[in-house]
DNA sequence: CTCGATCCCTGGACGC
DNA sequence: TGCGTCCAGGGATCGA
């Protein structure tokens, strides 16, 4: 599941991969998780992959001016252009060569000028690519929360504070912040003992801030360690990441916490999957665990 | 504003 | 072995 440590994976990796490239030609399969299939068609062929950014779970891969507009209105800068890629839960972008057989799943192929394909495969479909100029994917863009890498100790307290909504919902939410998915909201909650179905506004001041450096913590050393494979994810090399060997609550129910040995446990909070330790993350009152679904996965250890 | 429900999609787990 | 069923989840959307 890419969240941001494994989007900043996967976009590392194509910087050493592709930076630089030149986009021959452009295959597709089944398109319906691409705004305009038509436009990369058109308009790709003959770009320059010139960065690799990351926003958010969202990859931009920044691509050079259309040469073949050059000289018409608007001039060269008005026409560079980003192909923005979301791996939503299976999506997964490889180069390989060319006369390589493609992996099962593989919706779009951009020929790249050193004879390698620039590969994404999604079984699921759950991703997305567009192919946007400057002002729409600006428009894109906007309405997303700050990078948790980056955010000021200072503006995350006031983003979380003055919200009603549960912690866990806000961590998820985008538009609060950007690049946080259910494995690492679960983690760090876990590491700031933080229940996921505390209220934001109800977080001491020194609980959200907690909060924030148990996450950024947990980001850098699940980017340092390549990202959690679960079950679909690779890097840009095709490699599992790491990190999920790392997890202290995301998918151990009915292990035990690695702080005090208590059984942690499941339940449903925004509508998530959401791992906790009953005994070093309290639940609020309201918060009843008979959200249980009605089958409990089992585990060992 | 916040919530839950529903849909998208496929592979894997599980029950019989 | 093989079938059916449930489930995972990011995000959009809709109604309460």
């Amino acid at each position: 599941m890419p969240e941001l440590p494994e989007v900043e994976t996967v976009a590392r990796g194509l910087r050493q991969a592709i930076l630089g490239r030149r986009i021959l030609s452009v295959t597709l399969g089944k398109t319906d998780f691409i705004d305009d299939p038509v436009a990369l068609e058109q308009h790709l062929p003959g770009r320059r992959i010139e960065a690799v950014e990351r926003y958010g779970k969202f990859m931009l891969l920044r691509l050079s001016a259309d040469a073949r507009r050059n000289g018409v209105p608007g001039g060269e800068s008005a026409n560079t252009a980003s192909l923005l890629v979301h791996l939503g839960m299976t999506g997964q972008m490889v180069p390989s060569p060319a006369e390589k057989p493609c992996e099962k799943h593989t919706h779009v192929c951009l020929l790249l000028d050193d004879g390698r394909e620039l590969r994404y495969t999604d079984a699921r479909r759950f991703g997305r690519i567009a192919y946007l100029t400057e002002a729409p994917l600006a428009e894109e863009l906007t309405g997303f929360g700050a990078d948790p890498l980056e955010v000021s100790e200072e503006e995350f307290v006031s983003r979380i504070r003055g919200r009603r909504a549960r912690i866990k919902a806000l961590l998820l939410d985008q538009g609060v912040l950007r690049g946080v998915g259910n494995i690492y909201a679960d983690e760090s909650l876990w590491r700031a003992k933080i229940h996921p179905a505390r209220l934001g506004a109800k977080l001491t001041r020194n609980q959200t801030a907690t909060l924030l450096h148990a996450l950024q913590e947990i980001l850098h050393k699940a980017i340092a360690m390549r990202g959690s494979s679960i079950s679909d994810f690779l890097d840009a090399e095709g490699k599992p990441g790491e990190y999920q060997r790392r997890h202290r609550a995301y998918d151990r129910e009915g292990k035990c916490c690695y702080r005090c040995k208590t059984v942690i446990r499941r339940g449903i909070v925004a509508g998530r999957s959401s791992y906790f330790c009953p005994k070093c993350q309290p639940a609020p009152r309201e918060f009843l665990a008979l959200s249980l679904p009605r089958k409990a996965k089992q585990g060992s250890n």
